[in-house]
DNA sequence: CTGTTGACGCTGG
DNA sequence: ACCAGCGCCAACA
């Protein structure tokens, strides 16, 4: 864990904001986040989340709509949207189900 | 220091 | 709609 804090809490503080029945792209949360552009940057702070971690990382799509995991931990964040009330067509969320502040 | 990696995104075919 | 190719850049090795 020797990523720049700043960047972290930035980043965390967005997609804890993410309220519950919506859904956010990585490269929009990196934007609100105050980093436009930087959506791997996103996905990199998820990947190393802790596991006692209290974030709604579930709602992190990529911009097609599609969830960037795969195997088990997908079937996880699936199950977790369907509990947020947001289904999935054809393996994506319509984008009416993106947060627009 | 150099090289690779990657929960991504956009463009073009 | 699908996919290869490129840009991006912090973290790693």
């Amino acid at each position: 864990m020797s990523q720049n804090p700043e960047m972290r809490e930035a980043i965390l503080l967005v997609i804890n904001a993410i309220p519950k029945g919506r859904v956010a792209a990585y490269g929009q949360i990196a934007e609100m986040a105050g980093f436009p552009g930087r959506a791997r940057l996103v996905g990199y702070i998820l990947r190393n989340l802790p596991s006692d971690s209290n974030l709604p990382w579930h709602r992190v799509l990529n911009s097609q709509g599609k969830l960037s995991l795969d195997g088990p931990s997908g079937q996880e964040q699936q199950r977790r949207l369907e509990n947020d009330g947001v289904s999935l067509y054809k393996g994506k969320v319509a984008k009416a189900y993106f947060w627009q502040p």
